[in-house]
DNA sequence: AAACAATACTTCGTGATATGATGTATTACG
DNA sequence: CGTAATACATCATATCACGAAGTATTGTTT
């Protein structure tokens, strides 16, 4: 799928894999995988950035002896992925410009 | 409108803009501005690009002492369109996960 | 005629961001 | 005992949208 296209999703859809359960980066990833393809480095990279603009918090926590880092979503979390239903209405209108086809002609 | 969901859309709507007809940018971007917003930067950009990447060809023509580069689709551009309206099943198998609500709980 | 808006295109610098590559460390499995 | 799976981190790179600023002509308004 072309990486541009995705942009606009890769955010929200790591918002919405912890939105009714906390969760973790490795499960994250293979929550959202079957969706949108994702790779590791952009996981963490969003997780970090959604935490640094108050989408959700962290806890660390043990596991079986292994650290685990816990996301939790916050308002405004909640917040954006509603902002992104709205403005998907916006682009379902650029879309039927594209598929739009000329009668004339 | 979010930026980076934006960043797909913004390449097919110049190409969907002179699909039918050739146009110069400053058409195109009145053309398109009613249903995405787009700086002329950003556009002259965007023309450039579908350029170097062979989705269109550009024709200097004067038109009242002024000079207009007149942009015209190739195959390649035509058939980047098809490749948009495919990925866009994706696209929305993406969105229906982001809207879609847990029963339980 | 002077001023300003509209037409038409260009270039530059910046900030955001997705990703591959690489690394560290532990647990589970066969 | 080696390999896969689990779990997270960092860095460098390339792409890209955009504001700012510029050039130049034509049309309109005062």
């Amino acid at each position: 799928m072309d990486i541009q296209l995705k942009r606009g999703l890769l955010d929200v859809c790591v918002l919405v894999a912890i939105k009714n359960e906390d969760s973790y980066g490795y499960r994250i990833l293979k929550d959202v995988k079957p969706y949108i393809e994702m790779s590791e480095s952009t996981l963490y990279t969003i997780l970090k950035r959604l935490e640094l603009s108050g989408m959700l918090t962290v806890r660390t926590a043990e596991h079986g002896g292994r650290l685990r880092k816990y996301y939790h979503i916050t308002k405004s979390g909640l917040k954006r992925i509603e902002n992104f239903k709205e403005e998907w209405r916006e682009v379902m209108s650029i879309y039927q410009f594209v598929t739009k086809e000329e009668k004339d002609k």
